[in-house]
Order: C-alpha cells, then structure tokens, then sequence
DNA sequence: ACATTTGGTTTATATTATAAACTATTTTAT
DNA sequence: ATAAAATAGTTTATAATATAAACCAAATGT
C-alpha cells in the first residue's frame, strides 16, 4: 500500500481548484466574476464548472440579470466536504 | 489578471508530486522504493521519473546492485526550488 | 441596420496520465 | 541443465483531461 493518499482528480486540476478555492469563501459567485478571478476563458470555466456541478460539488442555477443571462454558482456541502479532504490528502505531499 | 498564480504543471501531477516530495526528505532512493512508497506502476514511475529528470528537477544515475539493475534518483537545486515554490503557490489555492 | 459586445455553450485538438505489453537479465525450482 | 518465474525496468498504445477555438443568441452601441 502507498504512503500517498489519492488524490481526488476532480479538485486535482489548477481551474476546478481555483474556483472550489474561490466559492468556499463566499455565498455565491457569478460566471463572469469567477471568470475574471480565475483567470480561466470563458469555454474552459463552462466545461470545468458542468464537471464540478455534475459531480454536486457546486450548484450552478440560471437566471437573467436584467435581460442578460446570469449563472450563478455556489459550493454545496458534499463540495466542501471533499475540499477539506482534498487539502488534507494534499498535506501529506507538500508538508 | 488572475488572483491564483499558475502552478507548475509539471508538479501539479499527483505521481511526480509524491516522487519530488519523497526526494526532498533523502538524499537519494531507488526505483523499486518510489515504486512502492508512491503505489505507482512501474511503467508510469518510469515515464515520470523522465519527465522530472528532463526538467532537471531530479538526477537519475543508473548502475547495478549485484547483478540487477537499480536506478537511483535525487533531487536537484533546481528540483527543490521548483517545488517550494510550487507549494507556495498551492497555499494560495487551499488556505 | 449593421457591427460589436456580452454571456455563455459546444466541439475539436493537443497534452497528459496510465496501464499494458515488452525486453533483458537473474533467480529459483525440477 | 533447463524451464518457469521473478526482477528491474522501458516502450508504446490508449484513455482521460485540459484548453482554446468556433459557435450561438440576445443586447447594445454607432
């Protein structure tokens, strides 16, 4: 058996890290401003976000703000759960 | 510009990751070690120890332990740096 | 009215990770 | 002595991933 703990593959990636990172510090974000923050494009961040989504790490709900669509984002307890886990595993590498 | 500075993709890989953060606490270990401390195959071990050695992240000296083959890898100055800063760049990500 | 911007999604491609298949040699069993 | 199996890896094929380019629909600017 390995001294090194799996790493979980779907947090294991520098954009779906970067925006677990983002959303477990706030209520909720929005498309564009996890887009800016992250610094991801626009394609990227859709794919990365339907793969944290799919998986119920975030929920992502559509809406308009005014008449132009809004998606927002927000972690949800599963996600935050396999966060913690995620950084705990991490530790065992980088301390 | 993006709040999360870019990780080092050669080290955001969880195999390499457990083989430099194994070498940084040696001064050196052989194939067979990193085969079974990490859990990795030995194909896999093989084609990362590669890549890290191309990067000039770790020297790989190959010789012979009686009669077999052994190869024994350390990690470089440059390998030590990448990696320190490849954690504090992480740190921004899960702190 | 036409071009451009905004807010995304879909799709194609390049890169990566990984295991399977293979090589060469050595050790063990018969 | 020789066949079988284990050791120590490497090479190659394939599956998975990341990423950007191309696209779409609606709104706004000129």
């Amino acid at each position: 058996m390995s001294d090194f703990a799996q790493l979980d593959p779907l947090l294991h990636s520098q954009l779906r890290l970067a925006v677990m990172s983002l959303l477990i510090g706030v209520d909720s974000a929005e498309f564009v401003f996890i887009k800016e923050k992250t610094g991801a494009t626009a394609g990227n961040l859709s794919v990365q976000l339907d793969k944290l989504s799919n998986a119920g790490y975030i929920s992502v709900t559509k809406s308009f703000k005014g008449k132009k669509p809004l998606t927002t984002c927000s972690i949800t307890k599963v996600g935050i759960k396999a966060f913690e886990d995620y950084v705990n595993n991490l530790k065992q590498y980088i301390d």
